[in-house]
DNA sequence: CATGGGATTGACT
DNA sequence: GTCAATCCCATGC
């Protein structure tokens, strides 16, 4: 697996798996993903549903960009755009295990333990310092934040699908992603799932 | 131009 | 368990 174009360009349910494990950097802080969740043009809760708008242009844009959003006026999420230019999609970061530049997240986040500061859309952002302004740049190496793949040694994690959380519209699609056995996910698994 | 809602979080009962 | 904070932007008049 390598982070070029083409990883991107793929359906994004696929992505969507493929991308726990891989690790976001941003200067001196990296995490692990261990919690996304896919959204499509095709489905109402996807912000690319209501077409090309100048909110949701990053979407339909080449794959591999971020794409950040203002959720709830305050807090900043963070998206790899997937699909071929045209298409709107992409992933939700929503958990990362904290590896490097612990110290500053702490800074940060005004919080000690590890499994608390990453374990949220909203929170990984904070911790990571990444911002509104990084809309739209490249996470594929000429950006600030990169994804980088998993090395040839890293260990294979059991993967569990669910339902996607927070949202109102088209709830019952199993497009939530984690790494099983996390301490770092943003919530729960919820009851019933296994 | 005014309005309403949201892919969340943290504080509080 | 409940709830407010806060602001961008899509929508409708």
């Amino acid at each position: 697996m390598t982070a070029d174009r083409a990883f991107f360009e793929r359906p994004v349910l696929d992505v969507a798996r493929d991308l726990v494990g891989w690790t976001v950097r941003h200067g001196e802080t990296a995490g692990v993903i261990v919690e996304t969740e896919a959204y499509h043009e095709s489905e109402p809760a996807c912000h690319a549903f209501v077409g090309v708008t100048p909110r949701t242009q990053t979407l339909f844009g080449p794959p591999g960009m971020a794409y950040v959003y203002r959720s709830y006026g305050i807090h900043a999420l963070l998206n790899a755009v997937c699909e071929p230019v045209g298409v709107g999609a992409a992933v939700l970061i929503r958990a990362l295990e904290p590896v490097d530049g612990l110290e500053l997240m702490r800074e940060r986040r005004g919080l000690e333990r590890p499994e608390d500061l990453c374990s949220g859309p909203g929170k990984l952002t904070h911790a990571l310092g990444i911002g509104l302004e990084l809309n739209a740049t490249d996470l594929l190496g000429t950006g600030p934040v990169l994804l980088e793949p998993p090395g040839e040694d890293a260990a294979v994690r059991e993967l569990l699908a669910g339902e996607r959380i927070g949202i109102t519209k088209a709830t019952e699609l199993p497009w939530r992603f984690c790494a099983s056995g996390s301490r770092s996910v943003s919530r729960p698994w919820p009851a019933g799932v296994r």
